[in-house]
DNA sequence: TATATGAACGACCGGTCGTTCGTATACTTT
DNA sequence: AAAGTATACGAACGACCGGTCGTTCATATA
């Protein structure tokens, strides 16, 4: 397995590729994006893409793995360090939002843009979209039950029904600035989760009071 | 200008297109429908649209304004039947998870579909989405405010900060039932917001227990 | 040095897109 | 009855779609 220059080439541009198929996808949606203009975005050769994938539903499923994986860095990640209870369960919540207030991507959020797609769309790309968003809410999950373990949250919370709304008050930040709110709606999205823990959690000193 | 037959048939067609054309938007999208499509979905012949609108915006334009109809029709008008205050609030995003729940769209909510897919496309039809948006979220201010005159919630409730969260709330339904949840994400969304109402009520037995 | 391979290209395929045009027909107005 | 108008059609348009093809070039291996 020697060093080869040729794979390393494909590889950078393998790269090059997926980070700007995301960031058109989370504008125009991930079917949206069409080759000719990712092309054009990217200086390679319509036909150049087939030297890397297949067909456009490979490229669309290594779109979904890029974003899962900058998901999984910007926002995942940073809520780690993050004390574990209900303080790392905001802290995933603000590290989304602020993952959307720098405008990492042009279109807020690859996730949202390809979700609200193929929601109506069999095929693979849907099933892993619906992975990702399993794995997702999973994970919000658990930390929640984490916090509950931990005597931060109290028993009588779902962490299911309190999943849907991190998740859905995070979300819906994407259409509200766009469409309407500006950057107002980064606050009503932060106020209302740490609005809603510090109601449940018995110690509400542990999270900022505004 | 009496109502000849022939105008007649013309206003039946127009109005049989809209409808098929917001449903078939509500999954598809309103610029990912093609005409094509909506052609073989309607039996007319895709020029034939050109005798109604003069181009795709302006049928685009024309569906927007059918779905806001519907949505007065199906969703506001219903609620206004609950008595103002709180349960007024609560009976609007019941009505609205209803309209879900019944599966009225096959692609759930119109607004949703279109909202994704024109947030970052400047235009006539973006604009009249974010009008649409901006009166719908108006109106839920309005419902909000006219609770906390009559007492029934407090005043320190900030009633675009409320908006934001019902709709939030209620809107990522869609997603989270076809993509994650199933049924489940309906109850979810309505717990939230009634635990919400609930919670800041002087008096909670206006609303349901559960 | 000779051969093999991966990356990338330009030209081109069949098909679909939104749109235009000329035509036919049914109804209304004069 | 004649003229005008609204509705709808089929044929055809240029642009773009995803995808294939044969080829070139740089690099790696024998």
């Amino acid at each position: 397995m020697t060093q080869d220059g040729r794979r390393l080439r494909g590889l950078r541009s393998r790269e090059t590729i997926l980070r700007q198929a995301v960031g058109l996808a989370s504008v125009e949606g991930l079917d949206g994006l069409s080759l000719g203009r990712l092309a054009a975005a990217t200086g390679v050769s319509k036909s150049g893409f087939f030297a890397h994938w297949q067909d456009k539903e490979q490229l669309q499923l290594d779109a979904v793995e890029w974003a899962a994986r900058q998901w999984a860095e910007r926002v995942v990640e940073p809520a780690r360090r993050a004390p574990a209870g209900v303080r790392r369960v905001f802290a995933l919540h603000e590290a989304r939002l602020t993952f959307y207030g720098d405008a990492t991507l042009p279109g807020g959020c690859f996730f949202f843009a390809a979700q609200a797609e193929f929601d109506d769309r069999p095929g693979a790309v849907r099933d892993r979209l619906a992975r990702a968003m399993r794995d997702w809410q999973e994970y919000i999950r658990r930390m929640v039950a984490e916090a509950v373990t931990l005597g931060e949250l109290p028993e009588s919370v779902d962490p299911a029904q309190l999943a849907y709304e991190i998740d859905a008050l995070g979300e819906m930040v994407i259409i509200h600035s766009r469409l309407h709110d500006g950057p107002a709606a980064l606050l009503y999205a932060r106020r209302a989760v740490l609005q809603r823990l510090r109601a449940l959690c018995p110690d509400p000193a542990l999270l900022p009071e505004d």
